[in-house]
DNA sequence: CGCTATATTGACCAGAGTCAAGCTTTGTGG
DNA sequence: CCACAAAGCTTGACTCTGGTCAATATAGCG
């Protein structure tokens, strides 16, 4: 059974992981002045380990922070009223997690940790203070909790009118967008997750993912060598989100006011 | 061709329609101080109505205010690259919409009005003015924001976990529950949107809908007249919102470190 | 080194999509 | 106010994508 809360491991090397990355990185700067936000800082008052299957938050825990992954990778997920589980989002270096408990002050997801994760902690009454004097800062706050209303819609799209090459296609994108482009190597990048995690977050079930994965690679597109991608050819990849079967013609136009689809 | 911004029509009978119901109306009450906001208020500056077929806001537009409903429904879409439509929400009385042009300034849905609609507005930059004044009005805007993300995260659990029986039938309970439950009558609903709308936002064609709804009717849970919808059975509607097959049992047990799904 | 979770691949199946035909409702104009 | 056209709805027959079940293969942890 996995432990919560065990934050008191040493953190690994975290030369690389710079804060100007970070979608926190606009609020830390502006609640320390402009000031280097590279250490601990006015927003950020604690940094943590958590450890493979260690819960980050539970559906039910009561809020009082906002997390940043700085380090590592995260899984959010919510559950249905007969236990189905949906994974709701992957969490890497520099993404934001907690924001869905602002309203009730509970969290309804749950975020488990996928390897060895570093996080800096935001106390949320401690934010509000200091926006206060920073108006600025809500503003920040309004545009990353924005950003995650955007990111459910195209989600909505991609179960909804995506089939499964396509969901594939896209999450792989979306995967070789957050690979440093400055590395000389092939471009690869370790899934954390599991094949399985990965088909319920979109829609899919693990085998779907295990055999258009394999066709991928029989097209040259990608390498799968377990745990490991490597992208072979962005562009057909690219082609590969939305393979372009546009509905009919009619839908292209401007709907006439009886037709509104 | 609808037209764009049409806001010189009189306004519908809104004699019943309180501002008490409305998603906006802790930002209301707090902004005029806790006085009777249900005139035009201190947040408030404008209201207009809309007639069926005219956008409200188009993807792109920048953004400048937020609306919410106060009469009448609305559906928001967006758009994939290759022109497939995704509905991602149908609006009504109390709802508030354009909060995914925070990040951005700029709409990256539309919003269409499906029959007569009232609207309330509300300027941003008022908004930000007034919020310097009384921090609280954030704190509402920040639990508005997040219920949103709540609501896409439900869509996913809906469009990535549900079959479609179970999705008709949770969107009908998301209708009834919407339903004045003092009204002595059968409770009854008027669908403003099509079919072909219904099975875009539940990732179903208009096909699949016009079967289940018939089958729901044969069923003696509902009955289906036109665009009106009489609710019989809520219980039975309740229980096929989530046919229970739950995954395997060991899914319903704590994962151990090893097993994260 | 062995055990268990995870990944892969194949055979088969079913739920929902597609296509098509006919029916109903709604809006428009004479 | 009625007739007509267009949009929307319904139902049936058939198809196909992706799910289910099952049998191995592989990998990672203790």
């Amino acid at each position: 059974m996995p432990k919560r809360y065990d934050r008191t491991a040493s953190a690994p090397t975290l030369e690389f992981m710079r804060c100007k990355d970070c979608d926190m990185y606009g609020l830390c700067r502006l609640a320390s002045n402009g000031e280097d936000a590279n250490v601990t800082n006015a927003l950020v008052k604690r940094r943590f380990v958590l450890r493979r299957g260690e819960y980050l938050y539970r559906s039910g825990d009561s809020f009082h922070e906002i997390y940043a992954v700085r380090h590592g990778s995260i899984k959010t997920y919510i559950y249905s009223d007969d236990g189905k589980t949906q994974i709701t989002g992957f969490h890497g270096h520099g993404e934001i997690v907690g924001l869905d408990a602002l309203d009730g002050m509970r969290f309804a997801s749950e975020a488990i940790v996928l390897e060895t994760t570093n996080i800096c902690e935001v106390s949320f009454p401690h934010f509000q203070e200091l926006s206060r004097n920073i108006p600025e800062l809500q503003n920040q706050m309004l545009a990353i909790m924005s950003h995650a209303i955007l990111r459910g819609q195209q989600m909505m799209l991609l179960l909804g009118k995506k089939n499964a090459t396509e969901r594939l296609a896209t999450y792989l994108m979306s995967i070789s967008r957050k690979i440093d482009k400055n590395k000389l190597s092939l471009p690869s990048y370790k899934l954390t997750m599991s094949r399985r995690d990965v088909g319920n977050y979109l829609g899919l079930t693990q085998e779907t993912v295990c055999r258009i994965l394999a066709r991928f690679q029989e097209d040259g597109i990608i390498k799968v060598e377990g745990k490991y991608i490597y992208f072979f050819d962005i562009d057909r990849l690219t082609e590969l989100t939305s393979q372009g079967r546009t509905e009919h013609v009619a839908d292209l136009f401007e709907p006439s006011p009886r037709c509104l689809t």
